[in-house]
DNA sequence: CTGAAAGCGCTTACAG
DNA sequence: CTGAAAGCGCTTACAG
């Protein structure tokens, strides 16, 4: 491993010139000395060591962005994937944890001192405390008010099946429901949104995807599914029970993954545009002066529907 | 952030003390002692600094795996969550990174000194070198020999749709490729197969997920799919020109995906057991003192057929 | 314009 | 049975 005192003996300079230049505090030398530190850096493949650093500095360059997830879809994993970008722009390292249901692999992140973590779904209490006393910042329910976004899905996709004229409405979510995150919220949305304006309510219809089921038996409604996967589900009960979609039966899912453009019919969803929260978090991370409150800023849900064949069209 | 030496001040020990019994060298102390120290480390919520402690042994307890995957899917997310586990179980902190295009995204995994660095993908050759003269464990391909896995694969979907009496073949594969690993190694799979046992071969279908496209026209033809979604989406072109599945078109995925179990027809699909690499993996990443080489075990593939209702059945 | 020194938190070989 | 000391690689305030 080369260490900051090799490149300096390679430049015939200090240790603290080595480390004052590479990390860009240059005025202080001549432009002949920055250049020859650059160069011994550069042929002896020299990475600072994070540990080294991050020890001295009391803190880490590193986000921990802790996926709850028990399968990541490909929104999560754009947003994820974003994120990292976004992060490394800043100069900041982003790295995954997969959420385990123990709190000691859990609270290993605590042992990188990291700048921030970022959770995807719900943490313990108790670990927020933890990690909130060490000085970590913590952006939780991390996909920006997911609460609030959640409810607005619902709300959408009862909206969308309202104007493409189905009188009924039946929420779907898979079951069992560990590792889902945000059933009961979307759910609730749809069902508020329905009531409201009139529509009938049928009871949440609950679909194994572990299991092939052929039981399906209301025409005429408008099904809310949790996401594309419980609605490419549903496409294959409806079929089985000789029902037709879009016209005794509209889906709608979410996600707007790739499933739902590939199915046939293609089925209408609901998109999710994360990018707004994305670059509020990084903003927070960076400017992270207040390290024990969660993300204070909560931009608007921002949610669209995108029409595929699995609905009739709306108006 | 609580240090070592405030556990060693609450307890009335040496900071050294605090040090050997928290990592179970406990057979020189009293076993008083070793209570307070305890007690006083869980009190304080004590996290020993992974910066110090790596600094001091020069090497991490991390393992970082960088996925290449633009999507992940199940298959590989369990993957990733197992290794995860098994890390855990002997000490180790499992990370991941999603692999960019940028090198300096990448090397910045150097600055954490990882015991090993996974990869699902292949690793760029000069990246390769940097990592391994920096003493970091390497794994590339790292779903074990995936050039030998992937032609397994496609050799398998081959003798699949041979003995369920499809007389040719097609392999389909999803354009644009970015992203897709190991396209090439499954299609010669299928394809050598194929030809050694007289089949007749087609030439390969390219299919673009993101567009919807109606034309299909092979009656009679086994399709292996690059993966499920491809698959499902195959299902979608065939139902549109009003051929029938199973009995014109045989479809074949491979993933063994929630996809494959919940569209209608039900997918055929291979499924990939990636426990014994994953073993051979930590195995290797433990026992590992010949840091520069790479996963020198290669387990023998072991993929099976799950048949769904997307092919005739065999025999 | 540049270097010597201190100290972040940890572990380990050594001294008592 | 326990503690004092050294040193991993880094950065920064200070001295020249």
């Amino acid at each position: 491993m080369v260490s900051g005192a090799e490149v300096a003996q390679r430049a015939g300079v200090s240790r603290s010139a080595v480390s004052q230049i590479l990390n860009g505090h240059t005025e202080r030398f001549t432009d002949e000395t920055v250049t020859r530190v650059r160069e011994a850096a550069r042929e002896l493949g020299y990475r600072p060591s994070h540990a080294g650093r991050s020890l001295r500095r009391g803190r880490s360059d590193v986000v921990v962005t802790m996926v709850h997830e028990r399968a990541v879809g490909p929104q999560l994993w754009d947003f994820v994937n974003s994120l990292g970008e976004d992060l490394a722009e800043v100069g900041l390292t982003h790295l995954l944890q997969i959420a385990s249901p123990s709190d000691a692999v859990r609270e290993a992140v605590i042992g990188l001192r990291p700048l921030a973590v970022v959770c995807t779904g719900p943490l313990p209490p108790g670990l927020h405390g933890t990690f909130a006393a060490s000085g970590i910042t913590v952006i939780e329910g991390a996909l920006s008010a997911r609460e609030a976004m959640d409810r607005s899905i619902g709300e959408l996709q009862a909206s969308h099946l309202f104007a493409a004229g189905y009188p009924a409405l039946a929420p779907v979510r898979p079951v069992p429901d560990a590792g889902y995150l945000g059933t009961a919220a979307r759910e609730a949305g749809a069902r508020d949104w329905a009531v409201r304006h009139g529509m009938r309510v049928l009871p949440t219809v609950e679909i194994d995807l572990a299991a092939v089921d052929a039981s399906f038996d209301s025409p005429d409604v408008g099904l809310a599914c949790y996401n594309d996967e419980v609605a490419l589900a549903m496409l294959g009960r409806i079929a089985r029970a000789g029902r037709s979609v879009p016209d005794d039966v509209g889906v709608v899912g979410v996600d707007d993954s790739l499933i739902a453009h590939i199915s046939a019919p293609t089925i209408t969803t609901i998109r999710l545009n994360l990018e707004i929260s994305r670059k509020a978090m990084v903003q927070y991370i960076v400017g992270g002066d207040e390290p024990d409150e969660t993300l204070p800023i909560a931009p608007p849900p921002d949610v669209t529907v995108v029409q595929g064949e699995s609905t009739r069209l709306p108006g």
